[in-house]
DNA sequence: TATGAATGAGATTTCATTCAT
DNA sequence: CATGAATGAAATCTCATTCAT
């Protein structure tokens, strides 16, 4: 998947023409936003932990609330990135590809990210609540956009045979549900139990495969 | 179920001996604090919505997150609550109790609660996360309480055949998934979408039936 | 004339309810923006001269333009004022009133405004062109309204043939600046030189008499 | 006039060693000093209209107080120079040319200047009360050499028996302030009315010959 | 009990100025 | 000469909390 390295270049293009100051600034702010939420986080404290004088921040975010959108929109646009990268349907819908496959393929993938983006989502998470513009370009650049892909994913496994019959909204709902729900509690609510990834990757998506098999009604 | 009535009652006896200013602060800042965060809502923005003088909040309240915590502490004794009525496993667990009776009770009552008290559950919800003191209550008096109870139950499903061998840990967050993915999904994403709530109570039901089904095997 | 009194007070009537720390702000505002400026004064020199904490001032004026208009605002309405005064025209224009007493009434009349207002007045003058807002209101309520009473007054003395036959406006202009040049000479350029100002005044006079003299085209 | 050129020459003789940013720092300078004032202007601004980089300016005036003064100061200079004229007097006042016609072309001759240095002039306007260094300057080397180049123009007419017996200081006076007033009014004021420049230009001067016309006192 | 003026610490932001490139 | 990132001091403004009434 070449194509992948290629959209997440392209997502921090401008990371190329930043300073070192301003790149240590994002490090920091995304840091400290994760751990207290914006609200609860002061410019100088960023700055301290940055190295850099408290001006420095605002010569390049001109309001901190720009530093929070500068951290929250590419955490957007990685987030769907993966399902604009060309031949994705291509592949993930070749015949040889199972739904069960392609769930493990997700949630291994979506739990890589995770881990790797941990502090961004969370302060995604927390923050979307508070913020009607970024709820505005949420809806409207993700939902509705991941949505549209999953819908035709669904679709193919329901014409496949490989799902019951349900309208898409639920059953990306119930999917989603479970695999967020996994990945929130391993990495959110307790990333300090310990965790036998493999085996709750496994009863995930087997709970998944079950909860939407079309033999169940056979049964 | 008279108790449960007790039992709210009893969380509540404060309220009680509440001036009416009293609760109209405390509404003032459920209302505020579930909007705009915690860290982002004034005490004087609290206090022009309660109509009341700034100092009148400190009356009552020796600090700001005296406020908070007199909000999200009742929030997290009502979450657990009706794990706590008397006769509460004699009920549930009776033989002519099924697992999708137990579920749908569980889904619908879970679902008026969140409805009712919606604000609150956001307050908790968001602000967890920024303070050390309720994380550790919460885990310590809620999750580790509620998990107790809801082990006991699986266990009885289990034993009942009516679920299979999964470790409870996995099974309850399996479970708690799709019911909080659906609540939160109805009440905090998309309230405002259009729900046929029987029906997706019932999907989610089913979902959870055959994810877990002992026949699943026999398939 | 009481009336002139009643008017002042109605301007002022809002100083009634003024904490003492209030008045000692804007007392200390009113003095250091007429010798600095606006934007050359700072928040923290007013609430240091005024004997208040910084935040004291924002707790009764919203922004430190708020603080300029609570300044600004009553000294153009304090200049309108005597033009506004029940039975003005009655008065003044009784036959028994010569333009050259009328004019003599009104430099005194406003030289001993400039006096005791010197530095309202010195900021109304220069803040006046770098504040939109002002500038509009300063034309729409207090040049507009002056204009029409002045105009009136111009007609009366020309139909008297008092005055030469010039259009209002030019009229006007002419004795304005006459005024206005010897009142900002005397308390605003060269307050320190030794004025007789009897004498000035009556120079002044008899100059825009003989400027506007009917007698002019005999002669 | 061939000195006039020289003069001015003179003031801007530094002018031709200017970069072209320099320049251009110079004209935005004027416009924002004339639009917001001095202090409500910020460096910045100055180096965004006039297309360099903000360390630009500090290149060429030392600090933004130095700015300032390097567009006072050949304002101020401007200002002066017709009255140092060679063969000034010689000419003004030569037998041939009367108080009116003088008036006449000093009114005309400020008039074009005001309209070509506009911004400048309200500069020096509005920052000369702010500054004390300024305010001795102007004083100093403007006020009292114009005073003394206008006296001796005043003793002159008067002597000739086109001017009343006034002290100097009085009569220029007045002769600036209907000279100013109509300026002012013109240019600063209201300067999108329309007026009809040569009918006032003769207003002001009648205005003023009448005022202080010998005549007067035979009338 | 309730008020709301007052506080001062601290938050965000601005800005003139410096300096390495 | 020119740049623009960086600075840090200061400016504006916010806010939880106190206290006299």
């Amino acid at each position: 998947m070449p194509e992948k390295e290629d959209i997440f270049e392209m997502l921090f293009e401008n990371q190329e023409n930043m300073t070192e100051k301003q790149k240590k600034i994002l490090e920091a702010a995304v840091e400290i936003f994760s751990e207290k939420g914006y609200s609860g986080t002061s410019t100088s404290e960023i700055a301290k932990k940055a190295g850099v004088a408290e001006g420095t921040i605002f010569r390049h975010y001109k309001t901190k609330k720009d530093l929070l959108l500068s951290i929250i929109a590419p955490t957007m646009a990685k987030f769907m990135a993966p399902l604009f990268i060309r031949d994705f349907n291509k592949v993930l819908l070749s015949e040889h590809q199972s739904l069960e496959d392609f769930l493990r393929a997700v949630i291994i993938n979506r739990m890589e990210y995770a881990k790797k983006h941990l502090p961004s989502i969370k302060i995604l998470i927390q923050e979307i609540p508070f913020h009607a513009e970024l709820r505005g370009q949420f809806k409207e650049h993700v939902m509705n956009k991941v949505y549209e892909r999953l819908k035709v994913i669904v679709d193919a496994y329901q014409k496949k045979g490989e799902m019951i019959q349900l309208p898409p909204p639920s059953a990306i709902r119930l999917i989603a549900s479970s695999i967020l729900g996994f990945v929130i509690g391993r990495y959110l609510m307790f990333p300090e139990a310990d965790w036998d990834d493999e085996l709750e990757v496994e009863r995930t998506i087997q709970f998944i495969l079950h909860g939407l098999s079309v033999k169940q009604e056979e049964c």
